[in-house]
DNA sequence: ATTTCAACACATATACTCATCCTGTGAGTG
DNA sequence: CACTCACAGGATGAGTATATGTGTTGAAAT
């Protein structure tokens, strides 16, 4: 559905979330979230790439949220590393499948494909911290 | 989403079933799902085995669909390629995520899972067959 | 019986995801 | 400067999904 690293990133963003302002250090993370660390450290490169987090050498160290990234949705960040979702197309690509020759799976799908749509665009990276909840 | 495995094994069955009581050659069943053939043969074996399928060797033999097995839900067809779907858990394993303290992709989560769940179990293999549409 | 056709079984190859290892590099400390 | 800390990044490996290749078996035609 959602791949482990996609799954991981949010949960790293998560995390980081919940620490705003603080500078965690990539081991701490990985303790945290339990996600491997030297896989982590290429994940938050990642991140620090496109500009969510930022990241600090040496000592005292560490990566944080930046805090212009609280508002990305969450579809920014899975695409991040599974590439643009296109959910275009139908599912099962039984046959040509549009509006006026539905396949018979055609209802269902688009039923699957917006829900799954509209997580992706209601969900920010603020929304992920624990502290969100009530 | 589903796999590619998953997605072939729907259209294989959907060519059957546009093809009642005949005797389809799978290079021919390859030819017109666009299936790799080699790769074809190894899940039309699968099929039979599961019972979904019938396959006569040697000279005018081939591949057909089971009648008992038009009214299959499409849901046994997609697990007997990718396991139990096991869509119990939350998504992003953010943390621990119940009814009472849900994650903040609980119940968008929610929406997803279930309207993939009745698509998998209100299709069956008789529905995939392109004569079934108006 | 021999030939031919096509499924069947087993082995091998390829691609991608996930994960680990190792070395380099910049930042701070004494 | 010498030393340590912690990120940066390339190389490598394990595991799985996908795809191909080769020979074997069974059934019909001749």
């Amino acid at each position: 559905m959602v791949s482990q690293t996609g799954r991981y990133a949010l949960r790293i963003l998560g995390h980081l979330a919940d620490h705003p302002g603080e500078r965690l250090r990539g081991h701490e993370i990985a303790q945290a979230t339990g996600i491997p660390a030297n896989y982590l450290t290429k994940l938050l490169n990642q991140l620090r790439k496109r500009g969510f987090v930022e990241s600090q050498k040496g000592w005292g160290g560490g990566f944080a949220l930046r805090s212009e990234a609280l508002g990305v949705r969450i579809a920014e960040v899975i695409e991040l590393f599974e590439g643009p979702a296109d959910h275009a197309g139908c599912v099962f690509e039984l046959r040509e499948c549009d509006e006026h020759k539905p396949c018979p799976l055609h209802g269902h799908w688009e039923k699957v494909r917006s829900s799954l749509h509209a997580m992706m665009n209601a969900v920010s990276i603020r929304d992920l911290a624990t502290s969100t909840r009530p």
